[in-house]
DNA sequence: TGTACATCAGTGAACGCGCGTTCACTGATGTAC
DNA sequence: TGTACATCAGTGAACGCGCGTTCACTGATGTAC
C-alpha cells in the first residue's frame, strides 16, 4: 500500500496507461514505423509479453495512440474555437500547430493504415465526424448550402497538406512559421484571380 | 546473341530496369514500407544478392524510384501546361492525377524518408525546384510580387493535401473524383467570405 | 489481527519469420589472338 | 574460323538481427474467513 516510487515492483500498478505513453514517445521519435512491441516493453521496463494483458497485439496500440490524437485533435480545435479569434482562422491555426507539435502521431493518424483503423473504430469515426462537423457549421453561415461541401473539402484539403508540408520540413523555415500558418489561411480568404 | 526470351538465362540482361520497376510495383502494392530486397528479386526471378551489382543498397533502391517519381511529375505538369486549359488549374489537375495513378511512388516522395533521399539527390532536388518555378511563373502574371510566395505555399498545400486525401480514401466518392478535384481548384480561385 | 488462498499481472524462454547484406563461388559472355 | 581467357553478372549459403506472439511459469496482491 505504501508505494515506493523507486524501488521496480513486481507489478507495474499503472502499466497501461504507461504503455501508450511509452508507445507515443516512439513514434514521435521514429515516426510510426518505429512502434514495436518489445521497444515499448522496453522503455516502460517490462517485458513484451506483459502488454499483451492490456492489448490483443500492437495494432491495436496503433489503433489505441490514433484514437488518442483524434480526441486531442478535436479537444483542440474546440478550444481555439471558443476563443476570441475568427472561426475557421483559428481552427485552422491550431490544426496545423497540433500537427506540429505532434508530427509522429499526426502521421499515424494519417497514415497508410489509417482505414485500417478507423475502419473498426467507432471513436475514431466520432471524432472525425465532430471536427469535419465544427468546420462545416462554420462555413454555413458564410456560404450558400451548396458551396458548403466542396468548401469543407478545400479547407481540410489545405490545413491537411499545410500540416504535412511543415511536419516533412519541406517549407523552408526562413520566416516565423506560425505567421506563416496564418498568412497562408488567410489568404485562402482572399481573392486569387479566378482560374477560368 | 539470338535471345530465347522465354528460356531463363544466367545472365538476365536488362537488370537495372527490371528491379526498378519490380520495386515500383511493390510500392503500388503495399506501400513503401513493402520494400524489399528479397522481394524485388525474387519478382525479378533473379537472387537477392543480384541487385548489388546496381546499386549498393535497398535504400539506394528507394532513392531512384523517388527520383524517377519527381522526373514524371514534372513532365506531367510540364505536359498539362502546354494543354488549352489555364495553367494553374490544368497543372493542379495534373498534379492529383499523378498522385492518384501513382499513389505508392507519391507517398514515397512525399513520406518520411523524403528528407533523408532528396538530401543528396541533385536529380530530385532539380525536379522539385522545377515544379516549384512552374507554380511560381503563373503565379507571378496574377499577383504582385510579394504575394507570390505565399500564394505558392498555398496551392501547393492545398494540391499536396487534396492529392493524400484521394490517396488514402479519406474523400467519400460520392460523386466522380475528378469533376470534384476541379472544383475544389476552381474554387481556391474564388471568394471566401474574408477570414479576417 | 492473522492466515489460506484465489487471482491475475508480469516473466523468461522459445517459436518461426523475413529481413539486409557479405562472401566465396560459378558460369555465360565476348574479345584478343 | 577457332580457341584461351579475362570479365563480371548472377548464385547459394550463411551472418546476425529484431521482430510479434505463445507458452507454461512465478510471485505479489488483496480478500474471505
Amino acid at each position: 500500500m505504501t508505494r515506493d516510487k523507486t524501488a521496480t515492483r513486481y507489478h507495474h500498478g499503472n502499466l497501461r496507461p504507461t504503455l501508450l505513453a511509452m508507445a507515443r514517445a516512439l513514434i514521435e521519435e521514429g515516426g510510426p514505423a518505429a512502434l514495436s512491441m518489445r521497444e515499448i516493453g522496453r522503455r516502460a521496463g517490462v517485458s513484451a509479453p506483459a502488454a499483451y494483458h492490456y492489448f490483443n497485439s500492437l495494432d491495436a496500440i496503433a489503433a489505441s495512440l490514433a484514437e488518442q490524437g483524434f480526441a486531442e485533435l478535436s479537444e483542440t480545435i474546440d478550444a481555439a474555437l471558443d476563443g476570441p479569434r475568427r472561426h475557421l482562422l483559428a481552427g485552422g491555426i491550431a490544426y496545423v500547430a497540433f500537427a506540429r507539435a505532434n508530427p509522429g502521431l499526426y502521421r499515424l493518424m494519417f497514415g497508410e493504415s489509417f482505414q485500417a483503423y478507423s475502419k473498426g473504430n467507432e471513436a475514431i469515426r466520432a471524432s472525425r465526424a465532430r471536427i469535419y462537423r465544427q468546420m462545416k457549421d462554420d462555413l454555413e453561415k458564410r456560404l450558400t448550402p451548396e458551396d458548403v461541401p466542396i468548401a469543407a473539402l478545400f479547407l481540410w484539403s489545405l490545413t491537411h497538406g499545410l500540416a504535412l508540408l511543415m511536419i516533412d520540413g519541406q517549407v523552408e523555415p526562413d520566416a516565423d512559421l506560425d505567421t506563416k500558418i496564418e498568412d497562408i489561411l488567410k489568404f485562402a480568404g482572399m481573392r486569387l484571380p479566378a482560374a477560368r
